[in-house]
DNA sequence: CGGAATCCAAGAAGATACTG
DNA sequence: CAGTATCTTCTTGGATTCCG
């Protein structure tokens, strides 16, 4: 039994720059690396390969290797990863709402 | 019209280190800094005030100060604190659904 | 193109001391 | 008791280089 739990999620997953970002261009449909870096403003390409097997290795998003040359890979949502991505939409909404209110 | 977002509020309410036990903690009915210090296992008094002010500052949590000698104060969740609490509970759920199905 | 390795700078957190 | 300030240590991220 390994150990993670929903603290590890919110630190690793979610919490760490550019993270919450980056999951929502994978979720618009920007699937490559090459992409990814140049949608994610600051993000340099160590960064976004640390963040991309980190959400492999938490289930958050598979990745797929196609054996060309040269090599194409695109990375997405698990079921797991969508709904994270409906949970950042909730709280999104829950912030605004919240900062209007002041 | 400041500007923070989505990103933002996961970065420093919910990722970094301690936040979200803090937040269960307080949940949980724990409300002063002394008592919330012990029960957050390696959490500092330093860190912990840290934290707790930036929860304030994000409208995560809300103090109150009684003017007793010695002081005492009382930090608790804002009606957006609630709702975060309420979704980490649901992406508790789903990372654990999420690993059973491996 | 995707990814790993290296080295360095910046930021986060631990330890301690001090104030009201 | 609650909170701040200082100093040190550790972790994260930025810049660059190299490999398949």
């Amino acid at each position: 039994m390994s150990e993670i739990d929903v603290t590890e999620v919110f630190e690793k997953c979610l919490g760490c720059r550019y993270m919450v970002t980056l999951l929502q261009r994978i979720e618009q449909g920007i699937q490559r690396p090459g992409q990814l870096e140049r949608s994610v403003d600051g993000m340099t390409a160590k960064v976004l390969s640390e963040r991309l097997k980190r959400l492999v290795e938490y289930g958050v998003v598979e990745k797929t290797s196609y054996p060309e040359i040269p090599p194409r890979v695109e990375y997405n949502l698990t079921a797991f990863g969508l709904r994270l991505l409906e949970i950042i939409d909730e709280v999104d909404i829950l912030h605004q709402e919240a900062r209007l209110k002041k």
